[in-house]
DNA sequence: CAGTTCACG
DNA sequence: ACGTACGTGAACTGG
């Protein structure tokens, strides 16, 4: 056998190192991770150039040591542990059982002891020991065959004390660091030593003295001098003090050097825990075998007939789509998997076999999917109604937390341990290189799919019980995807005719904006660049910078806004972007995603992106049709009913987050200005003015929505400043009177802060989660950031829990009523519905008293609505 | 493919 | 002192 080496950490102060020394990472779950990550690169060096044979790693037990009994004020003053490395021990520890490394701690004991106590049992049996920590209080151990080590600036640069560098150092052998800690003191243990007396005397007193004791014996023989009366005067303090700093060597460990042996780490486990706190660098620079390791074997077979047994109650089910256009796009297979049996589906099966087409439509079969409103929308387009599906991965990996990012089955299934599932690129490959692989191959990624679906279920479903969310997954985001599957196959009719007509006029506008702009600047240039026209106003033409960006400077609205007056060419300029835009966005852009098969645009709703709740929408994006301009809002007299006698009808919310807002506050002044029924602005700018009713003028009017839209963003002196084009003094006393007539605001402002610092995330109504890492960030800036996105996505993610559930109401009244009315669009706080003339007497009813009470709040919720020929006239 | 701008709530 | 309002998507430029 080869010679043993004992390796022993100081648990504790290196997770206290390593927290100081590295900036404050942490993963999608908020979890901070730097102390962990610091320690992990430390041990991951220390173990390839020590190769140990045992291994331990001490931790200090509790507050209290046996050194209180000495001295009351025994480390003393110190800062409490911060919350953001207190919840790191816990993964802290669990790598370690990952490196199969002992751990070990001792009542009344620090960890000081643990190792000092081990080293000099380990040198009597001839052992090498290696003692790692962050701070210099073990040196003193030091020894021929005792090495300490203490981590410098960054984890993995390392201080060797052996007896020859601790002479080099300070000229004294390591026990008489002891001696010198005596004198001297330590201000982090709050050990006193003698005052007056600093590192430098100490040294120079040891090497006359050898010992404090001896130094005492001899006293008498030193000469006058302040430094004498000191020691004198501070006899026992300096004796105590050294008691303090000596470690014990003798600690009633119940734990011996045959239970340190190390055998190497559980690899799997390893990875596992750098997989939850997503180090990725070490992941992939590891040398560990797991991550090149050929993923399991799944065994699966292609069915091109299907046996009447063939489905079982519950499986897992994946619809493979060509690409993310799930409107337009095509299949190309289906993947199913129980757990045991497990195949492949080719699309024309579903031409073919009535059985597979039942099997979909089957209500009391189980289905386990990932983003069920695609394989819904894309099986309707084959005449196939999907129903019974009890899971969706997306949703519920989405619930879980809105940070995840990415769609696809291999990338969501990943952030709950499963990794057999090849990424699409690697399949099919990107861009111009998108190819069909061979059916084996392709048959054998979508059954992958499915199983994965399958392996992660119940994981998923756990961890939203765990958070309390799975009521919010399971009736609220589920039963939506259904209706908004619904809504996007419907679509929504577009007159294209209307549109070319607009295009056309605009196009002459535009032509001659052009020949005027180049004419006032002397020169054709591309109006669309950003450079090209910087260089044309601020250069050429001289007007004044008002505002740069990275790149040069900027020539946004509001910037020429206030340049209007030094030039006609500004004017121009304004006109021209808020015509081109309607141009190449709303005319070119919504015509070419008109179907001609229906002369419908089919958006996608995403239901598992924002990091609020809301929706957004793409393809066209519906939620961002021109309306606060009158020449933007002709575009909506394109959209119309898609039948004879039907009307377009609209419901929207008002002041739905102001109202959110005073139900989470439960401020009394905004509670009673709503239950009062009255205009928020106004009431706002009264009490911001100090002023009545009948004196509101519109601009108090203008400055107070501006305050109000504030509040809701998570309000800034300078953000409001720059809104409202005032100093940020006056934004700042605005706000300050705010909240003194609104303290109910202020105090939910801070303690929802404070909320998000002690947890790691903030809620909604419905129990939605939102992680804010950056909230305990030393960067002001993401600090700031983060204290905003605390303030704003209770409200406006309470906001989208209360649509998202009207939609839902709605949907189930319309079908209870018998009613054709159907619901095409939702625009974070509106509904828009077409449907026959005869019902919208009974729309007008029910669908704000549907709304109102979606649910219900200390304030009351009010909807307007309008119906009209075309979105433009339902207003 | 990032940066800028602008449309909406 | 720090330098931004919150949440989106699309078009365009230019490296």
């Amino acid at each position: 056998m080869g010679k043993e080496k004992l390796l022993l950490l100081d648990g504790n102060s290196l997770a206290y190192r390593a927290f100081f020394a590295l900036p404050l990472l942490s993963n999608d779950n908020g979890i901070h991770t730097n102390a962990v990550y610091g320690f992990t690169t430390m041990l991951q060096k220390i173990l390839e150039e020590e190769q140990p044979t045992k291994m331990l790693v001490a931790f200090d037990a509790g507050k209290t040591t046996f050194r209180h009994q000495t001295f009351e004020e025994y480390k003393g003053g110190r800062q409490k542990t911060p919350p953001e490395l207190s919840e790191q021990f816990p993964y802290l520890q669990k790598l370690i059982d990952a490196y199969r490394i002992k751990r070990y701690e001792l009542e009344m004991y620090e960890a000081d002891d643990i190792i000092g106590t081990l080293a000099r049992q380990a040198e009597k049996e001839n052992i090498d020991v290696v003692i790692v920590s962050g701070d210099k209080d073990l040196t003193q151990l030091a020894t021929e065959k005792v090495k300490v080590y203490v981590t410098r600036k960054g984890m993995t640069d390392i201080e060797q004390y052996t007896p020859e560098h601790i002479q080099e150092k300070y000229g004294l052998s390591p026990i008489q660091i002891i001696d010198m800690k005596g004198l001297m003191g330590d201000a982090s243990d709050n050990i006193p030593g003698v005052p007056g007396i600093g590192e430098k005397t100490a040294i120079k007193l040891l090497k006359e003295y050898g010992t404090i004791e001896n130094l005492y014996e001899q006293i008498d023989e030193m000469k006058q001098s302040k430094m004498k009366e000191k020691l004198i005067a501070n006899e026992e303090q300096a004796k105590m003090s050294k008691q303090l700093a000596t470690i014990n060597t003798n600690a009633p460990i119940e734990i011996s050097l045959n239970d340190l042996n190390y055998p190497g780490p559980d690899q799997e486990a390893v990875l596992e825990v750098w997989k939850e706190l997503q180090f990725k660098s070490l992941i992939e620079k590891s040398d560990f075998e797991i991550e090149e390791k050929e993923t399991a074997t799944l065994s699966f077979k292609i069915v091109r007939e299907i046996a009447e047994d063939l489905f079982t109650d519950t499986m897992a089910v994946h619809v493979e789509l060509e690409n993310e256009h799930y409107h337009t796009c095509n299949i190309l297979g289906f993947g199913f998997t129980d757990g045991s049996n497990t195949f492949f589906v080719p699309t024309e099966v579903l031409q073919k076999s009535e059985r597979l087409k039942s099997y979909f439509e089957d209500e009391t079969k189980k289905k386990y999917m990932s983003d069920l409103k695609a394989a819904q929308c894309i099986l309707k387009r084959h005449g196939i109604n999907l129903r019974g599906v009890e899971f969706d991965l997306l949703l519920a990996s989405y619930i879980v937390n809105p940070a995840i990012s990415g769609d696809d089955v291999a990338t969501l299934a990943k952030e709950f341990g499963y990794t057999d599932v090849r990424s699409n690129e690697a399949v099919y490959g990107k861009g111009a290189k998108w190819a069909l692989p061979s059916e084996e191959v392709l048959a054998e990624h979508v059954c992958r799919k499915a199983f994965a679906i399958w392996s992660c279920k119940e994981r998923v479903s756990n961890k939203l019980k765990e958070n309390e969310q799975f009521d919010l997954y399971h009736d609220l985001e589920l039963p939506l995807a259904v209706i908004l599957g619904k809504m996007e196959s419907e679509g929504i009719k577009v007159n294209i005719s209307t549109l070319e007509t607009m295009g056309q006029e605009l196009e002459d506008k535009i032509a001659k904006l052009e020949t005027e702009i180049y004419e006032l600047a002397g020169e054709t240039f591309n109006i669309n660049s950003p450079k090209q026209l910087g260089v044309i106003l601020f250069e050429k033409l001289g007007l004044p910078v008002i505002k740069k960006t990275k790149t040069g400077y900027s020539t946004a609205a509001d910037v020429l806004e206030k340049l209007k007056s030094e030039h006609q060419i500004v004017q121009l300029i304004l006109e021209y972007r808020t015509l081109a835009k309607l141009q190449s966005t709303y005319i070119e852009g919504l015509i070419k995603e008109v179907h001609p098969k229906d002369s419908k645009v089919h958006t996608r709703f995403m239901q598992a992106l924002t990091s609020t709740g809301r929706l957004s929408s793409t393809d066209p994006n519906l939620q961002n049709i021109p309306i606060r301009l009158e020449e933007g809002r002709k575009i909506r007299k394109a959209f119309v009913p898609s039948h004879d006698g039907w009307l377009l009808f609209s419901a929207d919310y008002s002041q739905i987050e102001l109202r959110v807002l005073a139900h989470m506050s439960k401020d009394k002044n905004l509670v009673e200005a709503f239950n009062q029924g009255m205009d928020i602005h106004t009431r706002t700018a009264m009490e911001v003015f100090h002023v009545s009713q009948d004196d509101v003028t519109s601009n108090m009017r203008r400055a107070a929505k501006a305050v109000n839209f504030g509040i809701i963003y998570g309000i800034s002196d300078y953000g409001l400043s720059q809104n409202l084009d005032i100093s940020r003094k006056e934004a700042g006393e605005f706000i300050e009177k705010y909240f003194e007539s609104f303290p109910g605001v202020k105090e939910y402002m801070d303690n929802i802060v404070q909320e998000a610092k002690l947890k790691g995330y903030v809620t909604t109504i419905l129990n939605r989660r939102r992680y804010l890492p950056d909230i305990t960030s030393k960067n002001f800036n993401l600090r700031s950031f983060a204290e905003r996105t605390a303030m704003n996505t209770p409200i406006q993610g309470s906001a989208a829990d209360i649509i998202k559930k009207a939609m839902l109401d709605i949907d189930a009244r319309l079908n209870s009523e018998g009613l054709q009315a159907k619901l095409l669009l939702q625009v974070h706080d509106e509904l828009i519905f077409e449907a026959p003339k005869e019902e919208i007497e009974k729309l007008e009813k029910i669908v704000p008293e549907v709304m109102e009470s979606a649910i219900l709040l200390d304030v009351p919720l009010k909807v307007d609505i309008s119906y009209g020929e075309t979105w433009y006239d339902a207003k």
